[in-house]
DNA sequence: TTTGGCATGTAGCAAGTGCTACAGAAAGCC
DNA sequence: GGCTTTCTGTAGCACTTGCTACATGCCAAA
């Protein structure tokens, strides 16, 4: 693996726990014990930077969603993908994911374009699940676009309320789509 | 209206329209044609003037909201609710909401607050609209938590969809509610 | 007319930002 | 040995950040 490909994993770490908005060179340098100077040698720029870890995070997300086995029926599907969402691994990753969609909503770079790299994928997995959980083909792309969506927003309202109470509005959904 | 509301107001316009997320009391100052020094002095610091725009913004959404006329059902709520939440005005309002809430996604303040303090009403003018079109009032807290949870979720897809994709999905949402 | 409070302008501070100039170390290749 | 390439440390630059010290103008009450 080379120093960059190091560097990049180590500062996904660092942006995963602390987040994206507001991520500074030397805080994050000094909490991977080296120097911004060394950053920006290996990446170039922070925008970079920050590229490489969007994408660092969204393979580690990747590989985990891609790996569910199918669910016994669409309305299924949706509480497996919740709970797999919101497994500490991929919750981070999605929590990253929000920020870098926020600071991309007035057309920053590079934000939109990692958001939107990330988004392709991501939605193709989404859907993927859904289809081999029973989806019609032809519905899984849209199926996924408001599953997704739904999950984003939730994420949003994780620091007002508790994790039980997003359950029972996904569990809604769920059943909602199943009928 | 006193000096600090008006500022308050205008300080919003400029929000709504250049973002949060990287807002800083110089430019914002030079664009109302006064200084940050008065800002400063008129609000007492940064995160009051925060705390004061996402209040004016909310004050704003919420007066559009309020005033929609019931739907003749539950899913032709759903989609009245998208085609507002889209109008000009109130998108706007709830762009900002979104980055206040990526803001406030690691606990920080004055963002938390703020987006509680809002969500507490908008959930509940949500369900309002929801429980006059027909939803059964034990519902349509958990129902309106879900809308706007979608709702904002698609709000981060804009800049990557067009907004017939998203309505699409919205109607989607809608029909399956229906059912 | 003097006093006192509200509002404002000028200047500046300490800290933090992304990034760079420059020098050196280490390591492989001739 | 030299020589180039890759990497790293020190120091600093130009700029922005939120906020403050200080002096000043305005205007109504005493």
């Amino acid at each position: 693996m080379s120093r960059r490909d190091e560097l990049a994993e180590r500062a996904t770490d660092h942006a995963l726990e602390h987040g994206l908005i507001g991520l500074s060179l030397r805080p994050l340098a000094a909490a991977m014990d080296t120097s911004d100077r060394m950053l920006i040698y290996h990446f170039g720029s922070k925008d970079e930077l920050v590229a490489a870890v969007l994408s660092t995070s969204n393979d580690r997300s990747m590989a985990i969603i891609s790996a569910m086995p199918p669910s016994a029926s669409v309305a299924q599907a949706v509480i497996d993908l919740w709970d797999t969402f919101t497994a500490q691994q991929v919750q981070r990753c999605q929590r990253m994911y929000v920020e870098a969609a926020a600071l991309g909503l007035f057309g920053r770079e590079p934000y939109v374009s990692s958001v939107r790299d990330s988004n392709l994928v991501w939605i193709a997995a989404i859907a993927g699940h859904l289809a081999a959980s029973g989806a019609a083909e032809q519905d899984a792309p849209r199926l996924a676009t408001l599953v997704d969506a739904t999950f984003n927003g939730l994420m949003l309202d994780r620091p007002l309320d508790g994790d039980a109470a997003l359950r029972q509005v996904v569990e809604d959904l769920a059943s909602a789509l199943a009928r």
